[in-house]
RNA sequence: GCGGAAAUAGCUCAGUUGGUAGAGCACGACCUUGCCAAGGUCGGGGUCGCGGGUUCGAGUCCCGUUUUCCGCUCCA
């Protein structure tokens, strides 16, 4: 363990050293939980992100991309649930040091009354036997009264707190319960206050009549609410799906372990449109799909797993998560739901728009199942990086570090560096990066010694080196240098082009999923 | 948000009982070498995270604050 929390380290400086990854507003002594992509990393997080865009776009005759707004109207996280479930009212007990939810809170001591019930009715019913009566028992009772009695003030009262969003209220009311922290014992609260995971701003002038807008905390909202354009301008059947990438905002309580978890990030999700009943088949396919997209990448069939939810979001029938094997263990990167029609039922009740789709083949109306895949552009890097760092002990007891990236998926395809500073190497070395520039990224090199350009392009996982030395201007030829093997080949200098682009274009790493 | 620890050059760190900041690597120029990093010469770079206080004098002591890490908590 620690020394996985020591690889985690030396990853973070890693990204930090050659470009990746820098913290947000250095300068100014950071933003928490806020990074920002260097040169290197952005590369990287570019490529990705077209592996997934194309992977879904141009390997699915049925699946279409869009680009929806930030912005979009508050009513849609009404619709959605997030201005319920993304506003937690929390509060801390001092002597524990605990924090709660406070509606959880009451609400279990809400439960403690039903079991006081169910325990008078349980006794009774022994003790009565065959001729027991429980709907009178019930109604007569005069302890199982009480009880009732108590639940439903306490109930009536959480209830009205909620709805009015009144937070001292809920205090009052563990105050009066005198409710305890299951872990301290004592009642010694703080005041409740209300955590909404969603960031606000407002839309037109302060002055008056300015409406408050929230960043969106997750990128399907805009799918949905677009299902009926894209549907009917794309002329779509179903199945078919919608492919978005986008930022999302989400704040955080706690934001931490690096670009793992952001208070702002970036999701690709792509919603599946599906008949209802042959939602939990596609959840299937789209499982198995989506893990051939990850292992395809070569970063180890073994650091996935799949993590089936138990516990069902308010939304879902079915959910899973891809599991990628972190430095700090596995982690969700991917998730994958059986949305059922929750999202576009709501929104045709909210909006008032019927939100149907016509089946030719049933000749009936429905209201699509959604089958959502969601993941993760930071995490996505975050693994890609994990998997692919490597400190390597070399023949006589050197190390060098390197990033062994799918190809496909580094920053820097091929550098081209002269063996020496003179005799017209370094020119011949511009003509060859003039000439690969434009199909692949390719960067010159010429400081110091050729094994330390070497290392120097490890390092930021650049797959290929190509060195020009004195044979060169003589027969045309080069050296290529192969990362991970580190070996290395002559070839001819009108070849260079077809053998690294057959290796590192994206298309080599689409068509392995077929 | 709570508790603990930390913050000195781009990086890793040193800095004595308080006396005006140092090394190695990295970086730039030139020379030399030339296929798996660290040869020579010269040079640039720090209001010691930030703000107060104590003191003749604070990187060093005290208070506050920011950021990071670890734990708790939370996580559609």
């Amino acid at each position: 363990m620690a020394q996985q929390d020591d690889l985690f380290k030396k990853i973070v400086s890693h990204c930090k050293e050659y470009g990746f990854v820098f913290p947000s507003s250095e300068i100014y002594d950071g933003l928490s939980a806020v990074y920002d992509y260097g040169q290197n990393g952005v590369e990287l997080k570019n490529n990705i992100k077209r592996y997934w865009w194309e992977g879904m776009t141009l390997l699915h005759n049925n699946i279409v991309g869009i680009d929806s707004a930030i912005f979009m109207h508050p009513t849609i996280w009404k619709a959605s649930g997030h201005v319920d479930a993304f506003n937690d009212p929390l509060i801390d007990n001092r002597d524990s040091k605990k924090r709660y939810r406070a509606d959880v809170l009451i609400e279990d001591h809400l439960a403690k009354f039903d079991e006081k019930i169910e325990k008078e009715v349980a006794k009774a019913r022994k003790r009565f036997g065959d001729s027991f009566d429980e709907a009178l028992f019930r109604q007569t009772n005069p302890r199982i009264l009480e009880n009732v009695e108590k639940r439903d003030a306490i109930h009536a009262r959480f209830a009205k707190a909620l709805n009015d969003n009144d937070l001292e209220e809920l205090r009052q009311i563990i105050i009066d319960c005198e409710i305890v922290c299951p872990i301290s014992g004592t009642r010694n609260w703080t005041e409740v206050r209300q955590f909404n995971l969603m960031f606000k701003t407002e839309m037109g002038s302060t002055a008056d009549g300015a409406m408050s807008i929230y960043l969106r905390p997750e990128t399907a909202q805009g799918i949905f609410v677009n299902y009926l354009n894209v549907q009917k301008t794309g002329r779509m059947r179903i199945p078919f799906g919608i492919a978005q990438i986008g930022k999302a905002f989400r704040n955080e309580i706690v934001a931490r372990q690096f670009i793992f978890r952001m208070r702002e990030f970036e999701q690709m999700e792509m919603q599946f449109f599906v008949r209802p009943g042959e939602e939990l088949k596609w959840f299937e396919h789209w499982k198995q799909t989506r893990l051939r997209w990850h292992k395809a990448l070569g970063l180890g069939d073994h650091k996935y797993r799949f993590h089936d939810h138990d516990k069902l979001a308010h939304y879902a029938n079915a959910a899973t998560d891809i599991e990628f094997e972190m430095p700090f263990g596995f982690k969700e990167v991917e998730g994958i739901h059986s949305r059922t029609n929750f999202d576009l039922s709501q929104h045709e009740k909210y909006s008032g728009k019927k939100i149907q789709y016509f089946d030719p083949e049933l000749n009936e109306s429905y209201t699509p199942y959604v089958i959502e895949t969601s993941i993760g552009v930071d995490r996505m890097f975050l693994s890609v990086l994990s998997a692919s760092y490597e400190e390597q002990a070399l023949e006589g007891g050197e190390t060098r570090v390197v990033l062994h990236l799918p190809q496909a998926l580094a920053p820097v395809k091929c550098a081209v560096m002269p063996l020496v500073r003179k005799d017209g190497l370094p020119e011949k070395a511009l003509e060859i990066v003039n000439d690969l520039k434009f199909d692949f990224t390719t960067h010159y090199e010429e400081k110091d010694s050729i094994g330390k350009r070497y290392r120097r392009q490890d390092a930021i996982g650049t797959p290929y080196c190509v060195t020009v030395d004195h044979q060169t201007l003589e027969d045309n030829t080069v050296t290529l240098r192969e990362r991970d093997s580190m070996e290395q080949t002559r070839v001819a200098i009108d070849e260079l082009r077809g053998i690294i682009n057959d290796r590192v274009s994206l298309n080599a790493l689409l068509r392995r999923l077929g």
